[in-house]
RNA sequence: GGGAGUUUAGCUCAGCUGGGAGAGCGUCUGCCUUACAAGCAGGAUGUCACAGGUUCGAGCCCUGUAACUCCCACCA
């Protein structure tokens, strides 16, 4: 490929992805060794799911990732991005034991823990590769060298050193709370991982009979399975209804038992019947009513949510049957008052969807309030910053309303709780070292059987990857890390848990900038999702259209934070820019003699080269401005205007003829410019599109041995050429404006004609000669210092500068002539008077800055100028 | 009940610190012009949700309203 210069006509990437991404992993260019030379700059990944599948919000995640962590490194940085996977404790265990319930007919039960967690490590090992290998289809330039896994040697050993840390600290404890039970995982699970749904149910209306009277109260509640559990019924301490009601005792329907009347602020008189029944084991509100009244917690259900013994005969049942039984029971014995429809918000598992039952149960939470605090502070005082900012709303709203957070679940697949219990003794001893024997009688022990939070060490990741506890050399170096890149959504499971950990762990904020994304959605923006069928394979957009296209379609067309709708549409409108760029570097190649890479003497340049080469120069300032500022999607949009608009259908088309003079030192020079801005352009788009940029740099002339570790282009102030800019700007509008004009009469582009220019400057419209002959169907140009010599019944064009006049006598019809003259006449007397209106407003000469009212004079002189040559022009064609 | 976001061309969306409304797709007209029909040239289309306010000047800033979306929330 190195020589040749013949490339194929169609971009097809297919030809050359994967073999570049070859290249670049044997050279080990994605591989960062800490350099103290260089600056460093980090990026860990969100690390995905071990056992999950590519989808388009990760090929968003992977591919803002990659635009940064390229970006740097051509810059100069030492670059790192740490790859790796998440174990995902539920949602794996849940998929191993699917797979086994389906295959074998077992439980993990059946195999017991140890034989079914050699089952998911296995499944580990089988799938963990899989969205390995499809991040590196996207092009991802991950330190693959430093590839880790939540549950590897070096980040089990953070989590046990953070756990045992923050128990030595007091802020990890054990507690019987009430927390939110999956009855289908069999779980804990964090208030985090419960979503809640609005569910049509209903309120039943139910009697309880005051002991030794025959009075009763009716009491209002959404889940009446749980009347089981009831401890006491509540009023409202200032509810004059039910005063003398306090105190007394209540008959529990259906079982008999006896339970009191308490007042307490918690229930509100206006809602319901002013009565709750008060189940200290099954609800949060009535747990701290019973903490307050000292009341028994009775807990009804097992573990997978059917009834137990408190349930008297409704034992063994499941709990929505039960409810449903029940229901006729308490209708027979005339204690249901009424039944009304509610709808009432319902947690759901995250996972499985199954309604959640809030219980009591001995768990192991975080205490948050000391955490909260410090993450808070940094995100206030801006050592960590949200891109866009008002995230950091989203992120202040939860922790300072955060709760203390269940770490422990009743889950084999994850990192198991280090706390272990003496048989003998009964004291429990947490240590980061597996032990056998207790410290303190030297009993047997055996350890904790829950596992904790996913999420636990996923906190740890920005510097379990890097190596602490221990004090490594990539720890000192690359923490803390530079940006985090992660989807809204997940702040309250992961950025925030990041930031506590850091601060407290390390001492330092994990990241220094939090960018945050939106959704993909489909078309019809709806979130994309299996059940849904209609998640689109990021996978099968990189066969079909290649990754670069697939890169180009998320970095473009929607501002950070902001949800994307994701159409093949666009796909194909970015490989259509794609092959755009493959066939401009296929003219550039077909043109080229010259073997180096560098720009002509300024004096040798055309003006067309130095109005290229300004424009190109702005651009690179631009883009990297917008780069620093994470503005990924204007910095790609400009590259897009630059290419397609200035690049290809205006420099190309006008050093065509110069180019085609073969051996000329104009035509050199041209294939100099070419040659140096396409390169350098491909060096601004080559963090967006990889592999097309590499593929192109490699054919042009060019030192060193690939794009992706050569160097970020600069802006240079001595390549700034404002005439030159001006210049070419006036004569692509009269370009434009000719072939206006012959559109609008119908001249097809095979007719040439003769050109007259009028102009005050001549010497700008004299440069532009051949570019009328080639671009504006001028076979003959001449430049005039005035009318005479212009023949009567031309065709005439008013333009900034310049007059221009095509004989087509026998095309002009002199009537419509006169309703178009009449028509710019009074568009340009608008626009004059809008200018002159700002101009004569005191306000605006005082007060707006001079650049902007200079602009307005110019613009006044411009159109006043027009105008008047209008006003001729009609005066001529009247007379005609 | 709190909080956030969105509202700009037929569709999907840009519009950075206020200074004459943009792109892609679609659509209409004419072109196979020796890089590209995955293309070229030209055209049409907008009370920038609504109402106030600040300002010399508002799509952009402030207040309020409406619609849609999302997140959070222990009214049983």
């Amino acid at each position: 490929m190195e020589d040749s210069k013949n490339i194929a006509k169609t971009y097809d990437p297919s030809q050359f992805e994967d073999r570049l991404y070859q290249t670049w992993c044997e050279k080990g260019y994605f591989h960062a060794v800490p350099d103290p030379d260089k600056k460093p700059y980090t990026i860990v990944i969100p690390p995905p799911n071990v056992t999950g599948q590519l989808h388009m919000g990760h090929a968003l995640d992977e591919t803002l990732q990659d635009i940064l962590i390229r970006y740097k490194r051509m810059q100069g940085y030492c670059a790192l991005w740490v790859p790796g996977t998440d174990h995902a404790g539920i949602a794996t265990q849940i998929k191993v034991e699917e797979e086994l319930r389906v295959k074998e007919g077992k439980t993990r039960y059946d195999l017991g823990r140890d034989k079914f967690l050699e089952r998911v490590w296995e499944w580990k090992k089988l799938y963990g590769n899989r969205i390995i290998n499809q991040l590196k289809k996207i092009g991802s330039s991950c330190d693959w060298d430093r590839e880790r896994f939540t549950m590897d040697e070096g980040c089990s050993k953070a989590v046990r050193e953070v756990f045992v840390n923050l128990y030595n600290k007091g802020l990890i404890y054990q507690g019987s709370r009430i927390i939110n039970w999956c009855p289908h995982c069999i779980t804990a699970l964090s208030d985090a991982e419960v979503e809640h749904a609005e569910h049509e149910g209903h309120f039943w209306h139910i009697k309880y009979r005051v002991e030794n009277s025959d009075e009763f109260v009716v009491i209002a509640t959404t889940r009446p399975e749980t009347l089981f559990g009831d401890t006491a019924v509540a009023v409202n301490p200032e509810d004059e209804r039910y005063k003398n009601l306090v105190g007394k005792t209540l008959i529990l329907p259906l079982v008999g038992r006896r339970i009191p009347v308490i007042a307490d602020e918690y229930v509100d008189k206006d809602f319901g019947t002013g009565c709750v029944k008060i189940t200290p084991a099954h609800d949060p509100n009535d747990f701290e009513v019973g903490q307050r009244h000292n009341l028994e917690q009775i807990k009804v259900m097992n573990d997978d949510a059917t009834m137990n013994a408190y349930a008297g005969k409704y034992e063994g049942l499941d709990r929505y049957e039960c409810r449903k039984r029940m229901i006729e029971d308490l209708e027979k014995e005339g204690l249901l008052v009424k039944v009304e429809p509610h709808s009432h918000n319902v947690g759901q598992c995250y996972r499985c969807g199954t309604t959640v039952e809030p219980i009591i149960s001995k768990q192991w939470f975080v205490k948050m309030k000391p955490l909260a605090q410090p993450a808070i502070d940094a995100v206030k005082n801006g050592e960590t910053e949200f891109v866009p900012t008002h995230f950091e709303k989203v992120y202040f709203h939860w922790l300072e309303n955060i709760r203390d957070w269940c770490i422990s679940r009743q889950l084999w697949w994850g990192h198991r709780i280090p706390a272990f219990y003496c048989e003998d003794c009964g004291k429990m001893t947490v240590s980061k070292e597996d032990i056998t024997v207790c410290p303190h009688c030297s009993g047997k022990v055996t350890q904790d059987p829950d596992t904790l939070d996913t999420w636990f060490s996923s906190a740890l990741w920005p510097f379990s990857t890097l190596g602490w506890p221990e004090k490594t050399e990539d720890y000192d170096y690359f923490y803390p890390t530079s940006t985090l890149v992660t989807g809204y959504d997940i702040i309250p499971f992961w950025v925030m848990r990041m930031m506590f950990s850091g601060i407290e762990h390390t001492g330092q904020v994990p990241f220094k900038h939090v960018f945050i994304h939106g959704l993909v959605r489909d078309a019809k923006g709806r979130k994309m999702s299996k059940s849904l069928g209609n998640g689109i394979d990021p996978l099968e957009i990189v066969d079909k259209y290649g990754a670069d296209a697939l890169r180009f379609t998320l970095a473009t067309g929607n501002a950070p934070g902001n949800d994307m709708r994701f159409s093949t549409e666009r796909v194909e409108a970015s490989r259509n820019f794609a092959n755009k760029i493959w066939n401009a570097s296929r003219f550039t190649l077909m043109n080229l003699d010259i073997t180096e890479n560098h720009l002509p003497k300024a004096d040798d340049l055309g003006i067309e080269d130095k109005w290229l080469i300004s424009k190109y120069n702005r651009l690179v300032r631009e883009v990297t401005e917008n780069l620093d500022k994470f503005e990924l999607g204007i910095a790609v949009a400009k590259l897009y205007d630059f290419i397609w608009d200035n690049f290809c259908d205006w420099y190309i088309e006008l050093v065509k003829p110069r180019l085609y003079d073969k051996g000329s030192k104009t035509a050199e020079c041209a294939q100099y410019v070419l040659t140096y801005v396409l390169s350098n352009t491909m060096k601004l788009l080559h963090p967006f599109m990889p592999f097309i940029t590499e593929e192109i740099w490699q054919h042009l002339p060019h030192t060193g041995e690939s794009i992706m570790i050569s160097k970020f282009p600069e802006y240079d102030p001595a390549l700034d050429f404002p005439e030159a800019e001006k210049a070419i700007e006036m004569i692509m509008a009269a370009i434009g404006a000719i072939r206006n004009r012959r559109a609008e009469m119908n001249v097809p582009p095979s007719k040439k004609a003769s050109l007259l220019i009028v102009t005050d400057y001549p010497q700008i419209f004299e440069n532009g000669v051949s570019f009328f002959k080639k671009l504006a169907g001028a076979d003959d140009v001449s430049i005039l210092p005035d009318r005479s010599k212009v023949p009567a019944n031309a065709v005439n064009i008013v333009v900034n500068g310049a007059e221009l006049f095509l004989p087509l006598a026998e095309l002009v019809d002199k009537d419509k002539e006169l309703e178009r003259l009449m028509k710019e006449k009074k568009e340009l007397e608008g626009e004059i008077k809008r200018v002159e209106g700002k101009l004569s407003n005191q306000g605006f000469i005082s007060k707006a800055p001079e650049k902007v009212v200079a602009e307005e004079r110019e613009k006044g002189e411009k159109y006043r100028a027009m105008l008047e040559k209008v006003l001729v022009s009609i005066n001529d064609i009247k007379q005609l």
